[in-house]
DNA sequence: ATCCTTGCAAAGCATTTGCAGTCAC
DNA sequence: GTGACTGCAAATGCTTTGCAAGGAT
């Protein structure tokens, strides 16, 4: 949780996208897409509600989940649900990919050159494709060398996703 | 939801399945199985449980969650879990793919021809890859000619999930 | 006979909602 | 000024848990 997302939106774009979307900017939304655009794995509502918290001591839990859902709703972010049934979210707005650790369950960004060509060559039937999400699930390095022990092996989930 | 799903563990093999992980082979998991095997889209606990109780009266949904954790631990079940935040299940213990419709939220087993050999070429780092999920992003004929608005469109997610 | 599993009801927990006061526009 | 947003608390809904009775090995 260090320097800005390169891919995240700038904060300059935020309080636009926002009212484009019949949405508006408020200094709750503004901070927690600020804590957002720090990170660079996936934090859940309650652990942005603690660190935003520190500079704004009465922003409440709910306002953080209704801030996320506006900056979803915007574009300004993405969500996803681990297997733990906790929502995550993420402030970058391009199409990446994601590497999950089985024992873990940490989730972080992959650059991956992407290949929409192979996407469309896919036969869709009278699907019509506009999009995908690859996970590679493996170990981690820190998780191989402690020798933990594999969690969720056997579980996936998309719940509330919005990539 | 009609005949037995092809890529489901053998109704013969559940039971030594579930021993050899140190579970029971009880009516209740063979019953939950056995309808699970029988759909090729991915049902909830709750549809599952009002599917079963009709041949099985006193099946508590409690029951139904525990019988499918025991499914997922013996390896004859995955679990993933969609925009809704609702879990569901699976039968299928091969590797496959998704494919999910933005507009219903619908998700269904595609058959794609699979090449573990280009996830071994992604540049893992330190990070080893054991597998991989892909999922194809669209919409279905059926949502397509409805003119059906794209709700889930901004969110994903992977909660408890097995694959 | 042992101890896992069931079924019921109660609890847990992330997320949502209702509402009065406040703020963005 | 108007309507959207915030913060609090209560509610919601899926899932889990505690426990006594029943069932698998």
């Amino acid at each position: 949780m260090a320097r800005r997302h390169p891919h995240a939106l700038p904060s300059a774009e935020l309080d636009d996208r926002l009212r484009s979307h019949g949405l508006r900017a408020t200094r709750q939304r503004r901070a927690v897409h600020a804590a957002l655009a720090r990170h660079h794995d996936h934090p859940t509502a309650e652990s942005l509600h603690r660190e935003v918290r520190r500079r704004m001591p009465g922003l409440s839990l709910a306002t953080v989940y209704k801030a996320l859902e506006a900056l979803v709703r915007a574009g300004a972010s993405g969500r996803i649900v681990h297997a733990d049934g906790v929502a995550r979210y993420d402030a970058r707005t391009d199409q990446h990919d994601h590497r999950r650790c089985l024992r873990c369950g940490r989730v972080e960004d992959l650059e991956l050159p992407h290949r929409p060509d192979r996407i469309a060559d896919i036969p869709g039937g009278k699907f019509s494709i506009t999009g995908y999400r690859l996970e590679l699930l493996g170990h981690c390095a820190r998780c191989a060398a402690a020798g933990r022990p594999t969690v969720t092996q056997h579980s996936f989930s998309h719940r509330g996703e919005t990539r």
